[in-house]
DNA sequence: CCTACCGATCGGTAGG
DNA sequence: CCTACCGATCGGTAGG
């Protein structure tokens, strides 16, 4: 599995503090050593196991579902033993929930990359093509485990965290809207723009669970055969 | 919850003979009384109390998934004791594919019968609106658990299992294919059928995250909204 | 992060 | 279909 771009402290505060971070941070008005902070040896690697059980996780709760993945094989993935990830994580819970931040955290930056690239005056049916294209490499590219378990786990999580993921979707799907709404004044989306994004998302989530690697699709085939069924001819 | 209408030699059999039905057949040389069959009370609870477990199943299997779903909870929603759906069931897993079973060929007979009742030379469009909206019906209307349990835990099936549901949602998904083909040769199709009909169930299919019964659109509403998205003008 | 363990729960069964 | 039970597994923890 590709590995996620490791901004380690960045990834994990993006949404509200939610319990999950067992690395206490340092006490605000601590005496610090002068110069680069150096790492130790300990907390170089305590990072990266930690972000192995982030990703072994993803892998084992999109393959089995939640519920079905014990704490166990995840450890086991991470090359750790049984009771180990709770000295990582406070619950299985709560690593679902950095799962799903960390997936919602990448797909994001992703899309913002996308549409900055963009010309400012570029038509909003190339808009709409570079957001298609990027949500598909999103959804089914290298190390794409993090967002099906967004999209498939969505029960498993409690209120609180469904706020917490909410805000981080919402943002992403804002960002489709004004292309929308533009296509739609233009007279090349039919549906209503609110109800668009909902089956247009609907449609490439799908995609997930019938998307092969090794099928004759490319991600650019998909991007252009979406955008024709939306918009009318590509 | 909405009751399935029971057809129960039928449905249990449609597909082929997978080991989830308890009831024996009757041996096939076997001496009947003559007359009309008379049920005994005991055999007409029992089908009502198996049927009380499917339905209890196909609840529970979509609230929370088929993994955190519990025999124990399935036998309670049905007013049974711990251990008793196994008088029923060989197995959790063949409880699920039960459930799956009976949705699917419920789906299939709503379909059918939708297009049963459209006149032969009804153009490519209504067609279309019929199958979309049949589909919403079987999707979101009332005692609507059993298909999205089939969408949604696809993988807690065995290989033999997906054979016997993949032949049901097969011939489901084939109706809609002429229809497809002809919208495209007529122009108002644009992409490829066979992509538009995997792009179009996932618009459809996704619904089940996010419609509310008690929210502003109606069934024909999102009907005719994914019409106009998929085809242009309404 | 490992070792050893706990209480709870689970799918499933025997015997009636 | 109930009662009583079994072995297995699970999330999580204490103590080092």
């Amino acid at each position: 599995m590709a590995k996620i771009p490791q901004r380690s402290p960045d990834v994990d505060t993006v949404v509200l503090a939610s319990g999950v971070s067992p690395v206490s941070p340092a006490p605000v008005g601590a005496r610090r050593p002068r110069g680069r902070p150096r790492k130790t040896h300990a907390e170089l690697d305590e990072g990266n196991r930690r972000h192995l059980i982030i990703e072994g996780a993803a892998r084992l709760f999109r393959a089995k579902g939640f519920a079905a993945a014990s704490t166990r094989d995840i450890a086991a993935a991470a090359g750790m033993h049984g009771g180990s990830p709770f000295y990582h994580f406070e619950s299985k819970n709560a690593l679902l929930y950095v799962v799903m931040q960390e997936g919602m955290a990448q797909a994001a930056r992703s899309q913002q990359a996308a549409l900055d690239r963009m010309p400012a005056d570029a038509p909003a049916r190339e808009r709409l093509r570079t957001l298609i294209r990027n949500h598909f490499e999103v959804l089914l590219g290298p190390g794409s485990d993090f967002i099906p378990v967004m999209l498939y786990e969505w029960r498993s999580l409690n209120d609180g965290q469904r706020e917490g993921i909410s805000k981080l979707t919402g943002a992403y799907e804002a960002q489709w809207m004004p292309t929308l709404r533009a296509l739609h004044q233009g007279g090349s989306l039919a549906a209503d723009p609110r109800t668009a994004r909902l089956f247009i998302f609907g449609a490439l989530n799908w995609s997930v669970q019938w998307f092969s690697p090794r099928g004759p699709a490319s991600l650019d085939n998909l991007t252009t055969q979406a955008l024709a069924l939306f918009t009318g001819e590509a």
